[in-house]
DNA sequence: CCCGGTTACGCTTGTCGTAAAGATT
DNA sequence: AATCTTTACGACAAGCGTAACCGGG
């Protein structure tokens, strides 16, 4: 199981062709062959069915273990050679798009300081593998309880921020006009599933009316406010949408909790940047 | 970084020698040595001081690392042979000594079942790396809130029981006789640590009284009963033990939780076996 | 001087690429 | 017939063991 063969199995898997990955990871057919048939020897099982290539059901397996092995191992990588670099004055964070507050922003410094927008998943990885020297993620939670996070590395959370709940509905919608809802009021809403952008309890995930693959949230907040779906969003964000309405969420108890993210040994740029924030709350 | 070398660097850490983790892998010195000089030259950094032989900074960080990402491979090898593997009609059981609740064991089959007694930390690698084919762990968790388990490999969890939660006192405690306590109320107090029985919050894992590394319930029942430490318990099971006093707890609200662990790709015997103890409770 | 880690070197093994063959649409 | 995977084979590099070397207690 060496990582090299399965970084080509979930390259083929994912292509649909073996050429399609040795063209992409700089091999020739024949290797990518032969790596797949070491795999397949090694595990005594096919993993691919060929022509068309597709993963079987032992392949289903192995892919869903290899992601989180391939991204650990990066993020081990990453973790060790950032002992050993150079320290650059900048720093990169990566945010997911409601993560970022106005108390946090006003606390980055002048300068020297990159933001990078990413999807809410996307953030442990991008930290853990060295891409960003810092995360801010947000998501669901109990109230003072830490968010649930991929462990893809020992990385340091610290809580930077809760809110409480609010559907964001069409201005014309029956219940425009509550003072809260609970969330089995809404249990026949359609919902707009935003994963790239607002947090969703696992309840809501089922038929999503909408998918909204981007990162915007004004675009999200528009199209719920033309009613093609409700979007669940941290309060002060939705009392400050301009369009539709903004009915808190009163059952069950959730908030909108935002964390911080460092990694094990985080540059001291970095960990300058991460006191600022947290003392910023 | 390939896994070999992992697993070498992380025997050569453990044993703090390179001649015995050659002895332990079946390598010769010299193979080791290169082990680590490839390592090290991939990473750019020195793991190991030699003499005596102790990870650097840079190797500690590695070592976090090392351990997950190595259960995670033996986990993804083990679940893919799973599937090929002849089912056989045993099964065995990891559990928690407080996970086997009385309904549960009452559940059980009369023949084919094995059980193995693990520590909680313990159980989900062995569910994952294959040694058993199912897990039953125990721990503290928020009111039907799922517990926290290490995300080793994807498994299945089900809620398998809720319990509150006591606190086991020497009966001549000053507050063996109130109805109920606060956390708080203990802050001062000394616990016994046991991470192989019972579950303990954040909290009071600060300044143990006591370490007690074995998985006998009774015997750390005794310890606390003679006044060598409190313990946090199920009330069920401390209401059952004959020394000391249990006094429920009543902040914060946690409650002992276990949850039933099932591979992605259970054998046959194993899911049937899973579907009777969720079918029981 | 001994114990233990490193370095040098030869051998085996594995891995990749070229090229031909086989299979499927 | 064209496209894509597999197989055969030769070249090269990697990895391990033997053995000599070296540095600290």
């Amino acid at each position: 199981m060496d990582p090299h063969l399965l970084r080509t199995f979930v390259a083929v898997a994912r292509l649909a062709s073996f050429s399609g990955a040795a063209r992409e990871l700089g091999y020739t057919q024949s290797a990518v062959s032969q790596h797949i048939a070491a795999l397949e020897g090694d595990l005594c099982a096919e993993l691919l069915t060929r022509r068309p290539v597709a993963p079987t059901p032992a392949g289903v397996r192995l892919l869903e273990h290899a992601g989180p092995l391939l991204l650990r191992l990066d993020a081990a990588r990453a973790d060790v050679l950032r002992l050993a670099a150079a320290p650059p004055g900048r720093v990169t964070v990566a945010v997911s798009p409601l993560a970022a507050g106005p108390r946090l922003l006003a606390a980055l410094p002048a300068t020297g300081v990159t933001l990078r927008v990413l999807a809410p998943a996307e953030v442990p990885a991008a930290v853990a593998t060295g891409g960003c020297d810092l995360g801010l993620v947000d998501g669901l939670a109990a109230p003072s309880d830490p968010l649930r996070l991929p462990d893809v590395a020992p990385l340091t959370v610290t809580g930077a921020g809760e809110d409480g709940l609010a559907v964001l509905l069409p201005a014309d919608h029956p219940f425009a006009r509550r003072a809260s809802l609970r969330l089995d009021d809404l249990a026949d809403a359609r919902w707009i599933d935003a994963p790239g952008v607002a947090p969703a309890p696992a309840a809501v995930r089922t038929a999503p009316a909408l998918r909204y693959a981007g990162t915007d949230l004004h675009a999200l907040c528009a199209l719920a406010a033309a009613g093609h779906g409700l979007v669940l969003l941290p309060r002060r964000v939705a009392g400050a949408v301009g369009a539709g309405a903004a009915v808190p969420l009163s059952e069950p108890r959730l908030v909108h909790r935002t964390e911080l993210l460092a990694p094990g040994a985080p540059t001291p740029a970095a960990s300058a940047l991460a006191a600022r924030l947290t003392a910023s709350r």
